[in-house]
Formats: C-alpha cells, sequence, structure tokens
DNA sequence: TCCTGACATTCCAATAGTGACAGGTCGAAA
DNA sequence: TTTCGACCTGTCACTATTGGAATGTCAGGA
C-alpha cells in the first residue's frame, strides 16, 4: 500500500499528470519505491475513486493534471505517523544465507560483485547530489536525508562485504 | 522469484516439509525473507511441477517430504550466481522523504521510533545470536555473516537517524 | 508540410504476496 | 478415555507488482 502514499506524497508538493509523477519516481524516488506506468495510471484511477486526489485541470494530449484533497493529506499524514513499516525483504541477504552452497571462490566473487554494485550505487548517489537544485523547499531537505542514508548504507555494506569475505572458509573445496 | 529459491536453499541442506519450511521461515528467515503458509505450500506444488523437487518420503498426518533434485540444485545456483539482484524497496525512506509534510515536532519523534526500531531488532539478532548452535554447517556460517550484517545495519540506520534529526528545522513550523 | 520525439493515457496478462479460512491427524498428559 | 496442543496440508479472494502492447496528440525542426 506504499505506492498509493507515494503519491500522495508527491502530489503534497504540487498538483501533476501522471505523465509527471512517472517522471518523478523515476527521478527521485528510483532508488527508494520504483514504480511502473501501469502501476501509477492504475493508482491515480483509484486514488480518485477514493476522493484522495481530484482532477483539477485538463491539458493538451488529454493530460489530467490530479491535485491532492484534504482526505488525501490525512491519508497520506496518517500513513506516515501511525501506520508500521512493512516487514523487509532482502534479496542479497537471502543469496548471503544459502552461500555455503557454492565453492568459497565463487563465493568471494559474490562478495566482490557486492561490492562493485555498492561503488555504483555510491557513484549514482553523487551524482544526484550533485545535479540536485538543494534550495528547492522541502523535498530537498528530506530528499538529503534519503540521500546520506544511501551514501551510510552503501558505506557499511562495502565494508560489510570486505569483512565478510575473510570469513569464509580458505582455499577452494 | 525469490521465494522459490529460499525453498531450494533450505531444502539444499536436507529434506523437509512444508510445515518444517514454514517454521525455518520463521526462525531463521523472518529477518530476510518473510513468507506465508499459503506461499509455501504453493510453491512447494509449483516446484514439484517443475521437477525442482520431490517428495521423498510420506508420514503420519499426511506429512509429504520433499528433497531437493538436481535440477533444483542447479537453479537455485544460477539464482545465487547469475541472476540480478531485485531493487530494493524501502518503506522508510519514502516515509522520511516526504517528512516535510509534517510539523518538525513530528517528524523527530519519527525518528525517534526509528532509533528504538533499531534497538529492538538489535536485540532480537542478539537474542539469535545467543540461541543459535554456530557449529552446525553452512547455513550457521552464512547465518553469521547475515546477522553480523544485520547488526551493522541497525548501527548504521540509528546513526543516521539521530544525525538526520540534526538537520530538521528546529522548533515547530 | 511532414516527420519525429516527447507527451500522455489505457488495457492486458502474469506473477508475487497477504490474510483468513477450512479441515484433518497423532501423541501424550490429565 | 478424552481432550488438547502440536502437527500438517490445503484453498480462496484480494491486493501489489511487473512488463508489455496499443493508441493517440502536440510542438518544433528539416
Amino acid at each position: 500500500m506504499s505506492l498509493r502514499h507515494a503519491m500522495l506524497g508527491l502530489l503534497a508538493e504540487e498538483p501533476a499528470s501522471g505523465y509527471d509523477l512517472l517522471r518523478r519516481f523515476e527521478v527521485s524516488l528510483a532508488n527508494v519505491w520504483p514504480a511502473t506506468q501501469s502501476q501509477v495510471y492504475g493508482e491515480l484511477a483509484k486514488l480518485s475513486a477514493d476522493g484522495h486526489v481530484t482532477v483539477s485541470a485538463e491539458g493538451p494530449r488529454g493530460r489530467k493534471e490530479y491535485a491532492i484533497t484534504e482526505a488525501g493529506r490525512e491519508e497520506l499524514r496518517h500513513w506516515l505517523l501511525e501506520e508500521r513499516p512493512r516487514r523487509r525483504r532482502d534479496d542479497l541477504m537471502l543469496r548471503v544465507f544459502f552461500l555455503g552452497t557454492v565453492s568459497p571462490a565463487e563465493a568471494r566473487a559474490f562478495l566482490e560483485r557486492g561490492v562493485q554494485r555498492m561503488d555504483a550505487l555510491e557513484e549514482g548517489l553523487r551524482a544526484v547530489e550533485r545535479d540536485t537544485d538543494w534550495n528547492d523547499g522541502d523535498l530537498a531537505v528530506n530528499g538529503r536525508l534519503v540521500l546520506e542514508w544511501g551514501l551510510r548504507f552503501a558505506a557499511m555494506h562495502r565494508e560489510w562485504a570486505e569483512w565478510a569475505a575473510t570469513q569464509l572458509p580458505s582455499g577452494d573445496r
């Protein structure tokens, strides 16, 4: 149920069309909550039916601009403050859990790829940091917090992977 | 598609029934890849249809014990080494992203709850650490790696939350 | 003027995950 | 001997997520 809230959050800043939202998902939310076209448009229809958003304007090319309603803001607020975070699933740790089923050399290579992926993530985040105008309202302030979390996450994961490599049985099986 | 691999991974160690798997999901995989009953039994049927597992024994109470097949091991190996990790979704960071829509005081309280949640997570992991027999084959070795990751994650998040609180605008809006 | 690329929406089929329900069996303790 | 708790399997309906296809419109450059 978080997609709808992500959309409400974006609409809380300013009205937008489905297309606009999609772009925003690609740019600022890509690392946090990816969403596809079909999801965005589908959810927009539901939000509209539930009265959380309304069509605030219609433009060329059939463009419909949606704005958040008071009910939508309440829903957003409720989710933000009251709802419990979901249980997280972690693909990567699941694999690590079963790393014993491959050879130590393969396991080491696996961890090495993890380090590289974190390097790439960090690079990507640094690029976002560079390319963003950080003087641009609430989203900027909080975007920075999220960005910093990502950087810390990448650093943590990289250090862990390096440590983990030392814990693997030596030699090949 | 990771549920099936988690199950294959567990079955790679030793044959088990759906019920057994379910318990293992509750205990060792709870923080990594939660799964429900309906998912486990459903997936077991699919895995069986795909030839990745076979019924290796039938016990009392209709118990069916499943064992991984050679094809299943290959599938597991392929997933482990070749498949790309999924994009992660993060509920929590999504909320942080929209933290500007509530008052600074509420935001601070939100971050504070995050710290507490991490404390609880760490405590839970420490309990697992205490209660587990770490001399028990591959899963133990790798379980430790995962556990350590969890501890580092909790520490990272806590420190981040404390830092983030200092970044929030002061006073109430 | 024509073409292209960005803008914009909608529908569809398939897989994954949640939560509740339903039903049944065995072992051991009271 | 009864009954209770652990054991054990399954189904259903719903929601979420993925990925792709189909369709059409407008603005601006060649």
